[in-house]
DNA sequence: TACGTGATGAGACTTGGTCCCATCAGTGCT
DNA sequence: AGCACTGATGGGACCAAGTCTCATCACGTA
């Protein structure tokens, strides 16, 4: 509804990024976020349910992407092309508008045990999605949770390799790879070394 | 080295144990819980990094058990069956003495937000250790990745299933079934529904 | 007996997080 | 304009997690 000055919620978390850049995610006070953000400490308890996640917004809009796209593929895809056209779909959140800031904030999470912590539950959360998409597919049990799992686990990947400043490749390139590399990989795993 | 009432640790884990189940995890402080095992809130902290914590220090002791057994299988044996190998020595374990503990304990992590999360930590450095493990065998990345992440799926399900109240099979023949079904599930992913 | 060591107790302190209540901006209605 | 209503905010009290420091106590040893 945005009133007085908009955007509290953008404000906090440009606020807190550039607070976590610059003093490290402990050493930054929730109160200290709110301060550079104009707001009180406690609107910003209002606008995010704890310290950490503050950095998840966009990470939270990425499951009913992935869910939808992998219920809306072609009813003879298999799983894996399903999860495929799945990174596709989510290729659109990761614009090169967005890698700068997505390295800053990979940067914070990798440096802190708790924000790591946090990203282990959304990427659960991602998984569970796309398990339950792929289940409504019929793709039954074992088989939905491991094709999420190692969907996840592309989707990990790639967006590791994205970024990664140096990084000129596009998402969905380095998706498409991930996952062609873990379907292949799938075969290794009952040969003998 | 125990000195004054040996074994602080121990008590501690079972005092909050038991308060968790009586009063739920949330309702339950620092404080009470060093309190009923006799002891100061300092104590508690200094045996425990935080709250969490004081329910999962077997969860820590796994993964080197994991991962020696990984090293120590069979040269010649596909990653799946190094897997397979790693899951019969854990198994121990997971004898019938600790069965009712450990449904107790579930039942308290199940119910916490908090409690899952640091689950999700603990499995993601089962997966690494497996993992590394693996690479040291000379599997290569994407696949020693791969079938770590399937090998803690299968312990998931295993240790799922395992500590359910009723269940009266063996931790060790849960997971060969598991870890089985899982090896055939792969075989699906590239297959239209 | 005196000393050193390691585990503990006690309590101050910071911060994350909750809660309540007053306040203020904008909307719509009269 | 004047009014009530709604929703976002500020402020501050409050609790619990977690840190830190210092004194103390039990035990082994010289």
């Amino acid at each position: 509804m945005a009133r007085w000055e908009p955007n509290a919620r953008e404000r906090l978390e440009r606020a807190a990024l550039d607070l976590f850049v610059e003093r490290g995610y402990e050493s930054t006070t929730a109160a200290e976020i709110a301060e550079r953000a104009g707001l009180a400490k406690s609107t910003f308890f209002r606008h995010f349910a704890d310290k950490r996640e503050v950095l998840f917004g966009s990470q939270d809009r990425l499951n009913g992407v992935f869910a939808e796209a992998i219920t809306g593929a072609p009813g003879t895809a298999a799983p894996i092309e399903a999860l495929g056209a799945a990174l596709e779909a989510v290729a659109t959140f990761f614009g090169r508008e967005r890698h700068a800031w997505a390295h800053r904030r990979r940067a914070v999470v990798e440096s802190s045990a708790d924000l790591r912590e946090r990203e282990l539950l959304k990427l659960a959360a991602l998984t569970a999605a796309m398990a339950g998409a792929l289940r409504g597919r019929g793709v039954p049990d074992p088989a939905a949770s491991l094709a999420a799992e190692l969907g996840c686990l592309a989707f990990r990947n790639a967006y590791a390799r994205w970024a990664e400043p140096a990084n000129e490749r596009e998402f969905a390139d380095l998706a498409r790879q991930e996952l062609a590399d873990l379907a292949a990989a799938t075969a290794t795993l009952t040969t003998g070394a």
